[in-house]
DNA sequence: TCTAATTAATTAATATATGAATGATTCATA
DNA sequence: TATGAATCATTCATATATTAATTAATTAGA
């Protein structure tokens, strides 16, 4: 008989809890919350994106989002922009202000993830990905027509 | 340089979005949230359990643990009783109908837990904890004093 | 014994999650 | 080309997370 703590969704919730006050303590000294530092690192790599898709990135759900990205605006870290071609879209763009937070926390931020990949060797890290993958992959007849 | 989507935070999470809507179907069908699941799951092993003993077992947080349980004595699910011996402390215990309740669930929730275990080995199972454990230990010096 | 320090539960303020619904827009197609 | 289906962002209602502060009760120590 499985054990509540030892069962998936504890395992997990378990090691959230112990993982994210380590990028807590980051983001709370520059004054963002989890969820808006995971806006922002979404758009290091794009310079603009709409709502819908960093909702995929970031896992964040689309009513979520919406307040996250006000509170952004309104802290001058990024722009919305609607779309000319389609104009359901809307375009999420980091200001200056926006793109300098980020380029003052990410060097700090990999020096976290950086920390937590040091417990485990690299085939450790590759097998523990294999394993979760197994465990939680998508079971869901996908929409292919 | 490690992607957003493959560190840690990022890879528990999207794991966990993917694991909760199969207990969540079960959940909603019984008119409870995950979280108020979790309380009375807790309540399975111990019959009473204090708010402080629950906080640490479902890993709420106590100011969310409140409402989660006002939302239950509503629901004629559990009932609080305060101690006589330390005022302090608060029982939680299950009513008749919430012991029926979770005697009706945990079955359904049982299987599900085995569906997710039939997906890797035992040996694969065991890998995972191990390394997610060096993954996510704790590295707070705890208080021995 | 009396006060300071602790502890358990709670409240308060703000931010986010969840599921359903809405409004504006675009698409597909008869 | 009118029209229903689909899409995107958003709103709404309710539930929960996070941090700080509060209240009541207990304990530790001078």
């Amino acid at each position: 008989m499985p054990k509540f703590l030892d069962s998936l969704p504890m395992i997990l919730s378990r090691s959230l809890d112990r993982v994210m006050p380590s990028y807590r303590r980051l983001f709370q000294a520059n004054d963002l919350t989890d969820q808006q530092w995971r806006v922002l690192r979404a758009l290091w790599e794009k310079q603009h994106l709409t709502s819908a898709q960093i909702s995929q990135i970031t896992l964040l759900p689309p009513p979520s989002l919406v307040g996250i990205l006000d509170r952004l605006e309104k802290k001058d870290l990024i722009g919305r922009l609607r779309s000319t071609e389609d104009r359901r879209h809307v375009h999420i763009i980091p200001t200056q202000k926006g793109r300098a937070l980020m380029e003052h926390m990410m060097p700090m931020v990999d020096r976290i993830h950086d920390d937590f990949m040091q417990r485990v060797t690299a085939a450790e890290w590759a097998e523990f990905n294999r394993i979760l993958e197994k465990l939680s992959e998508s079971t869901e007849k996908r929409n292919l027509a």
